[in-house]
DNA sequence: AATAGCACTGAATCGGACA
DNA sequence: TTGTCCGATTCAGTGCTAT
């Protein structure tokens, strides 16, 4: 499989090839109906003002790349009904698109999505195990993106593999909620300098669930905005052909190097890093959440010490504010404390270590 | 605290009642900026025909589908705008809202909540520790649903309370998608035939997390689709007031029999952990003036950098003079620097923090 | 040869009080 | 409104180097 940059020639369907150029004159220069599926990386419109640093004063990286603003909310939403609208002609009548995108666009994208006709099957959480934290404590950390998931029209009988993704989940159906890494180490490009090759390149084994689920060997993946081509190297691994565009040149020639390198299915690429096996955390404010315990309930320790319940899933006692770890530790004036064990509640007239509660919760989440 | 349903008088807050009516129509009978958070779980059954209608109100016929759905969305996207609208009047300039909904609505109600001027600060992913399977095996299973969190304008000071949400994290900062399970048991409200109450009612546990993280007590919380009174519940008990306002007697009724069980937490409970911000400030030049540093005394940096106090409280060293954060910062050659854990100061042979210092000044003022 | 420690990084709409 | 200055704030990793 070579792998070209060219123009191409009206009415022939070009694949495996990186096209170069505006990807809404590229894609009305394609021959409708003739595309299986589209996945898209558009630009977010992130909005970035200042600049943001690190608790240890490093810097953040920001995307702050031209291609990434918009004049207002109004030109974004232009582009995206343009470029929804080209991308929707040349799908073939049970073709499907997935498009991903944060917060930031989703939104607009989700409604120019139906406003052209699409029809939504599923929106997808990618849950990131490893986003970049809040470092100024102002909000929640942003950990995921969300991906949507449409067919051409209602009604079309789009591709779903339903038995392959439960495969990939270890024979349970697979849910709307995915938890990968983001893209580091060896798989994230670099440039001529050694600096990140494009700024958000996407993991494969993203790319790998969405291809697995929703084409078959031998369809047609078009990806509009190509980047570092991400939706290429997975589409050639699994047998798919894939048609790229892209409109900067330095990324055209980060993808083709990489194209030209990729031969099969490598297992081992795709492998997901696992998060630890171990039992999963229980948060103790989760049982005051879910109102297992009440705020103002009493806790005891075998010893008699007693402390009480807040809203946050935090004790006090006397003098004493903290995480069930810590009250326990100060009371026995200890260097550290198991709360889960020392402390307990009554339960039909007997004393019960809250651990019990954890083990509940445990169990429904192995039951899921 | 009782609970009443009437109709509001016209520029009085009434509190801790159900109003009945269309909710645009009551919110706009009530004062503006006078509530400080707003929970929304806006319809999204009115997809097609059934419940719209065109602008000129003639017959649906499903002839032509592409313009029956953009009449459908259209009338939808108006209703968002008109009750988002709405609902911003009544916020304090510092107010939030917060939106649930999924795929069918959120992208539409998203994009509505920007247009209307809102500032979208996260989307927060309810990840369902049980949600219902797919039964055909034709897409994912739909496990999670999304809310957009907002303030009523860019730039505006929203509440959040960081340290308390962190603590219900098992001391981990607080990511954007929660594992919550759905309300079921004994938590779900049954009418007199048995069957459930409402068809979405909303996990305690949602509302506790949102209440707690983005209001204080005292806080007033309103729901213009307060249903079953799933957020009035969790407000009372929160020490929260609630306005809650539902258009189906049935529902009011249901709700208000469930107020009247509830009861507020202690206190002592509500209290969560504060941030360090909220500390009261000590300028530096007190340690000095009470003697716990003397003028001339050295302090250094963990790095080995060296300064020296004087008597205003200023700190000089090789070429530079300021105060512990500009001396500190002009050292490191960094953009800022907390002084306060960058200065040691020798105690007992050992080098300890100024921080400490701090520490101790502050014990003492809330000892008095 | 393991291992510990350190530096670095990731689609981020990331102050606030007071003069 | 604008400017000044205090001083609070991070998680899960990868990869290189020193021991």
């Amino acid at each position: 499989m070579k792998t070209k940059t060219k123009q191409p020639e009206a009415g022939m369907l070009p694949l495996n090839e990186i096209l170069a150029g505006d990807c809404i004159e590229v894609m009305n220069s394609l021959p409708e109906a003739s595309v299986d599926l589209i996945f898209a990386d558009p630009p977010y419109n992130l909005q970035l003002k200042g600049d943001l640093h690190r608790p240890d004063n490093s810097k953040v990286d920001a995307v702050d790349d031209a291609w990434d603003r918009f004049a207002s909310f109004d030109s974004y939403d232009r582009f995206s009904a343009d470029w929804l609208a080209a991308a929707r002609r040349l799908l073939k009548p049970n073709g499907a698109i997935w498009v991903i995108g944060s917060y930031h666009n989703i939104f607009r994208v989700g409604a120019a999505l139906q406003n052209t006709g699409y029809w939504i099957l599923n929106d997808v959480v990618w849950r990131k195990s490893n986003p970049m934290p809040n470092f100024r404590g102002k909000r929640l950390t942003n950990a995921h993106e969300t991906l949507i998931w449409a067919s051409k029209s209602e009604g079309a009988k789009y591709t779903f593999n339903y038995e392959a993704l439960k495969q990939l989940n270890e024979g349970i159906q697979m849910r709307s909620d995915w938890v990968l890494p983001i893209c580091t180490g060896h798989e994230r490009l670099k440039d001529e300098a050694g600096d990140k090759a494009h700024p958000t390149q996407k993991p494969e084994s993203l790319l790998h669930r969405v291809i697995v689920a929703t084409t078959n060997p031998g369809d047609v993946v078009l990806d509009p905005f190509f980047g570092t081509g991400t939706t290429g190297a997975v589409a050639k691994k699994l047998g798919r052909d894939f048609i790229g565009i892209e409109r900067e040149e330095a990324y055209r020639k980060v993808a083709e190097a990489r194209l030209a390198d990729v031969r099969k299915y490598d297992r081992e690429s795709l492998a997901v890093t696992q998060s630890k096996r171990s039992e999963p955390r229980v948060p103790f404010g989760q049982l005051v959440e879910r109102g297992m315990l009440r705020p103002g309930e009493v806790l005891t320790s075998p010893g008699g010490k007693v402390a009480k319940v807040r809203a946050d899933g935090t004790l006090v006692a006397d003098q004493v504010a903290g995480s069930i770890h810590q009250v326990g530790a100060a009371l026995e004036h200890a260097p550290s404390c198991n709360g889960w064990t020392y402390w307990h509640f009554k339960r039909d007239g007997k004393s019960v270590p809250i651990d019990l509660l954890r083990q509940q919760i445990r169990a429904e989440m192995r039951a899921n």
